[in-house]
DNA sequence: CCCTACCCCTGGGGGC
DNA sequence: TGCCCCCAGGGGTAGG
């Protein structure tokens, strides 16, 4: 369920509520998460202070004093929410009264202590043409499981993938490394100026009650979904769903539009 | 290394 | 109303 954008604002309303307090206790909910959190790991950060929380990709890294650092992911079906208990809460973090908590239905958010391998970061210099270029060349996977691999770039899902290859009239299922170089810079472009006006807008909240913000706030960027859930796009034409699975999900297109 | 299939879960919606 | 099947915004892992 969340990608960058949301990801990105949970950081922000996080930030604003949580730097510079302590963390008092934790609690696992009942039951956590499928993979259970690393319990000796979290009990050593009691008693240190939150000095930065960054977002990698879909991950949130909370560092704190002395360097330690707590990373945390939602999953599919997460949401962070701050101060009263929720139906589906899987960790919990006080910091000094203010309750941080994970509801996360399906359980397949995690909390870990280190990030895995991440591509770069799709909103920073690191990410360009020229890099994504180099790292879809020879590869047969369609493209859209490889916007949908974090290796490749950080923080894509299967809305914001979905949306870019929209914009960039590539279809899902083109094989990655057969892209002109054309396309690769509309797609870069793509990438970036969704990314960035979901970010903008707040990130997306498709149905009602998945995702909202730490404060219980819905984001707008879904008015400015093109194509992602919809049977007629943006464009006017009627939208087509891929037989095959692409990157563990089905691909949406428009036949018309994307080539 | 690359690629695909499958698994980890729960809840909501549609069809019957 | 109930049941069953399908679907869902993610990612790790095991094979070929």
């Amino acid at each position: 369920m969340p990608e960058l954008p949301e990801v990105e604002t949970v950081r922000r309303v996080l930030a604003e509520r949580l730097l510079g307090k302590t963390l008092t206790a934790y609690a696992l909910g009942k039951p956590t998460f499928y993979r259970k959190p690393p319990e000796t790991e979290i009990t050593r950060l009691i008693g240190r202070k939150l000095e930065e929380i960054q977002r990698k990709g879909k991950y949130l890294q909370l560092r704190f004093n002395g360097e330690a650092e707590l990373v945390l992911h939602l999953g599919m079906s997460g949401s962070i929410r701050l101060g009263e208990p929720t139906p589906h809460e899987r960790l919990r973090l006080d910091f000094e009264g203010e309750f941080l908590r994970i509801n996360d239905p399906r359980r397949f958010g995690r909390a870990a202590c280190k990030l895995p391998t991440l591509g770069p970061e799709p909103l920073e210099e690191s990410f360009n043409a020229v890099v994504l270029a180099e790292k879809l060349r020879g590869r047969k996977a369609p493209i859209k499981a490889l916007l949908l691999d974090q290796r490749i770039v950080a923080g894509l899902g299967n809305i914001y993938a979905t949306e870019a290859l929209f914009e960039a009239r590539i279809r899902p299922g083109r094989a990655a490394g057969v892209l002109r170089r054309n396309e690769i810079g509309r797609l870069t472009e793509a990438i970036r100026s969704i990314l960035t006006r979901a970010v903008e807008a707040g990130g997306s909240t498709l149905d009602d009650q998945a995702y909202v913000d730490p404060l219980g706030r819905p984001g707008r960027a879904q008015d400015s979904i093109k194509v992602y859930g919809r049977e007629t796009g943006a464009c006017g034409h009627a939208l087509k769903a891929t037989r095959r699975i692409i990157g563990g999900r089905r691909a949406l297109y428009c036949p018309e539009c994307q080539l």
